[in-house]
DNA sequence: TATTGTTATACTCTATAACTATA
DNA sequence: TATAGTTATAGAGTATAACAATA
């Protein structure tokens, strides 16, 4: 319930932050959009490629990009038919299968990075002193919620 | 583009601060396309619904959703079948057609912002005091970056 | 000549249901 | 019985090129 003797509430202020951080996702979501299509990619395969930065089963995939099961394997075809990711068959349980990138795939998600990993450029209006307070919220409000998934 | 030459030096604590956005950004993106599934909304139609607080010239929304012209024909349709909105020709420049939500197009909106503008939880992980000086920041990152599109 | 919106085409995404092979 | 992944299908998104109307 109450961590601290201050009041926890989300109150105007947050509201106001939220409207804030829902412009800052509009202008990351346009620069995730425009780098897929520089680099010839579809969004969603732009996405999948991002959460691949560790092997991943391909329903833990479709978890991450919501969506059905049955997409992620016309998505992984055809990223496989590109030469991007292979399939690999689980050891553990034969019924899964994991997605790896290949060396391509690799430097394919390394370009996408350059793109999206960087801060925009208003980010260098904050003195490193409030940029060490923001991480420090950020880590708080995304303290056990479920999972750091980078989408965009 | 905006990986221009001009690289500004932001320090490592702002990427520190732009990973755990992006985190957010990822759970942002989960609750979006989970919302819009639920009102029955594809992806791009949610999207195009919540850039309609106001009415918009179709080559405007294109921007906005970085997507073709071309796109936007079909996707309007759609939702002017579904009567969610209508096509409004322009009295300054008779090429151009204004999309103004309806009646049943403004609840839904309603609906969808009920899903995606609400803080997520761990916000309330901040004290009133945090929240204030969360939004002062955000301000001036967003100050004169290219328009407060609120795409998710 | 350039721009707005449309059409036509080809490919990709997405949800649903039915199927298989494992568990 | 339940789950991981596939297939088949239908409807929607997306980029490109070509076009008519307007600027």
């Amino acid at each position: 319930m109450e961590t601290g003797t201050e009041t926890l509430e989300v109150g105007p202020a947050a509201a106001d932050s939220w409207a804030l951080l829902r412009s800052l996702f509009g202008l990351q979501r346009r620069r995730f959009l425009i780098a897929a299509s520089e680099l010839d990619l579809h969004p969603a395969q732009a996405g999948a490629l991002l959460q691949l930065g560790a092997p991943l089963p391909m329903n833990e995939l479709a978890y991450r990009l919501a969506c059905d099961n049955s997409n992620v394997t016309g998505l992984i075809d055809r990223l496989e038919a590109r030469g991007l990711v292979v399939r690999r068959p689980s050891f553990d349980d034969r019924r899964v299968k994991h997605v790896v990138l290949t060396d391509a795939g690799r430097e394919l998600r390394e370009r996408m990075l350059e793109h999206v990993a960087r801060p925009t450029p208003g980010f260098a209006r904050l003195t490193a002193a409030a940029q060490l307070q923001l991480a420090g919220m950020l880590r708080r409000i995304l303290d056990d919620d479920p999972g750091g998934i980078d989408i965009t």
